[in-house]
Order: structure tokens, then sequence, then C-alpha cells
DNA sequence: CTTTGTCCCATGGTATCCCATGTAATCCCA
DNA sequence: TGGGATTACATGGGATACCATGGGACAAAG
């Protein structure tokens, strides 16, 4: 009986050398509704914790969405990429100050023992969350959303995929080139 | 040992290190609004300490802005690399004599045990700083903003971002091998 | 001797740690 | 292949540590 504190470190443990259960894959997938309490924190879905926690630090960073009412959310892997990639830009541009906007409207979390984070109040008041939110995941990404709002923003995507006919073009695994 | 900024490397060093102060990615993110107490001095935020406390000495670095009215801050890695790339260019070119006066500008301030630093009265001056200011992370470096003004600018920026519509230019994928 | 910057300690608010509980999913064994 | 036992997970609440901030004491500067 050690504790609920490990349950992180066993649940990565077991990531690797087990497939079958899904908790191996290394995106974000699924949608999750989980709670807010009221001193403001949600518990991050295991899934998701597990590719979290592969990446460098265990955090997790959130951002107000430049398109939606909702909250992009990504790891650390991904804002080094963006760091870097702005860095690579003129230091003076516009383009570079646009990006820049970005971190510093972000915001990064650490996850602590039991796998929840702190949400800042503004983010949630930008995504318009009250007592739930939904955890939505897009692969390398993923999003924060009010439940409401997420459906009829998925409702409305869908019916945009049929109408149009979806296409997606597949590249190979090749990740390591 | 300082120049870590290997993405990769912090990859490989994955999961279970959730040891106790199991510190962020290190660039500045996020925005955070603090006082300049009466004898003009700010606490950094905890989040900037910890990132400038990875670089060589332990101190930080302001300078007028030369776009915008606020104040440009970063850490010695930065410095060194802005006084390498103005070494480059011809030393007598108007290019260089202009970059070389944010070095003359530039003040290098040390951040005492309580996490605080002496904000220069002249710095303050050129931003429009009073009582309050902002600190405000662009990934490698940061700004210091009079609160107004940074939401002015902040929300320009984002609109611009917006109507542009905004996307990233990862180097992600085949990134640093 | 006055001024100014640094050091040290105190404090309030908040985030984090740690423990407990309910529930759903999983495992195990007959 | 059931059904009890066990584990994993989300959630609540109390205790503690951290952080931003204010003020006094001391040292260096003018």
């Amino acid at each position: 009986m050690e504790g609920r504190r490990l349950a992180g470190e066993a649940a990565v443990q077991r990531v690797g050398c087990r497939s079958g259960t899904g908790e191996a894959v290394a995106v974000f997938l699924s949608t999750f509704a989980n709670k807010v309490d009221r001193k403001g924190r949600v518990s991050v879905p295991a899934s998701f914790r597990s590719v979290l926690e592969r990446q460098a630090s265990s955090g997790l960073i959130l951002y107000p969405s430049f398109k939606h009412p909702c909250i992009d959310g990504c790891g650390d892997e991904r804002i080094q990429e963006m760091v870097d990639s702005i860095d690579r830009l003129d230091a003076f541009s516009e383009e570079a100050e646009d990006l820049q906007t970005i971190l510093a409207d972000a915001r990064q979390l650490t996850i602590d023992g039991d796998g929840r984070v702190m949400m800042p109040q503004d983010l949630l008041d930008y995504a318009g969350v009250s007592d739930t939110v939904m955890f939505v995941g897009l692969g390398k990404s993923f999003q924060l959303w009010q439940p409401d709002a997420y459906e009829a923003h998925r409702t409305e995507k869908r019916q945009r995929a049929r109408d149009r006919g979806i296409t997606l073009p597949m590249v190979g695994r090749g990740r390591d080139t």
C-alpha cells in the first residue's frame, strides 16, 4: 500500500512494456469531462498525463485559442519548438511579435502528485468554464472547452467535414527520416 | 555547463522526474503584474527566476526597447549572443552603432535573497511605470510594461494576428539532428 | 550626517502536498 | 464465464510551503 503518489510513475512505467491497453499511445486522444473544484483544481486525464510525462518536464502549457472560445494545450516539447521557431524570425518583425503574444498569454502548469493542475481563472473565463471542463485530444495537442460550447463546435465541424467530403493525405511514418 | 537549450536532450530525460521542484521549461512564459515598492524594488516572478538561475550568473539585464515604450529584459545567455552578433558586423556600420547603443543603455541587475531587483528610475520613467509593472514572457527574453500600455499593445497584436490568420512556422519535425 | 542600496525578518494570501473516499474498470480464480 | 477482490482514477478537504510584499537595520556612498 505504498500510496497514491506512485500512480503516475506506475502508469508510465507500464507504458512501453505493455501494448494493447491504449495508454501506450503517445498522442492526445478522445475527450474527457472533468470537474473544476472550488480551489480551481482539475484532474488531467490519465492518458493525457502519460503523454505529457514522456516529455521534458512533467508540466503542461495552456493558452487562449486565437480562433475559438477555448483553451489550447500542449506539452513542453511543442512550446520549445514554438520558441525556437520564433527565434529564427527577425527579432523585430511583426510576425515575431504576433507569435510572441501566444507565449505572453501562455501559462505553464505543473501537475501535482495527484495528477491535477491549478486552472488560471482568466483562462477559465475566456473559455466560459464554470464547474466542468472538457479535455479534447487533437493528437499532438489538445483543447479545453466548456461542455456545451464544445458540443456545438463539434457538430458544426463534423457537418462541414461531411459536406465537403473530407480527405486526409497520410504521410509515412518518417519520424526518423 | 550552460548551453543546454537542446530540446532533444530534454526530451530524452523523461518521466519519473517529478522531484520536488520539478522546474519547468527554460523559457519565459506568461505575464505577471508585480508591485514596485517605495524603495524601487520589484519581485521577479518565480518562474522567471528559475529560468535565469539556470544561466551563468544569477542576474538579469534590462534595457529600453527600440520599438515600444517598454523595457526589454533577458538573461546572460541572450546578451552574450547579442554581443557576439554585433561583433560580427562591420565595426563602423550604422547598424552596429545602433545596436551598440543597446549595450550602452543596458543595466545588469542582481537578484537579492528575496527574489527582487532594484529598478533603475530612468527605465521606469521610460516605460511610464509608477507602482505596478508587468513582466511579459517572450520565450528567450521578456519585457516589462506599464499595465495599461501593455493591455493596449496586446490587444492590437492579438487582433492583427487573428486578422492575418496566424500560422506557426514550426521548425519541429526534423529538428536538430 | 544624510542618502541610498543591501540584508534580514515578518506577514497574508495562495498554491501545493498529503491523506481520505467513492466509483468504475480490471484482474483473478474457481 | 461469473462475481468478488483489487487497482486505477477522479474528487474533497486539511495542513503546509512558497511567493509577493512591506518595513526596519546595517553598510557603503556622497
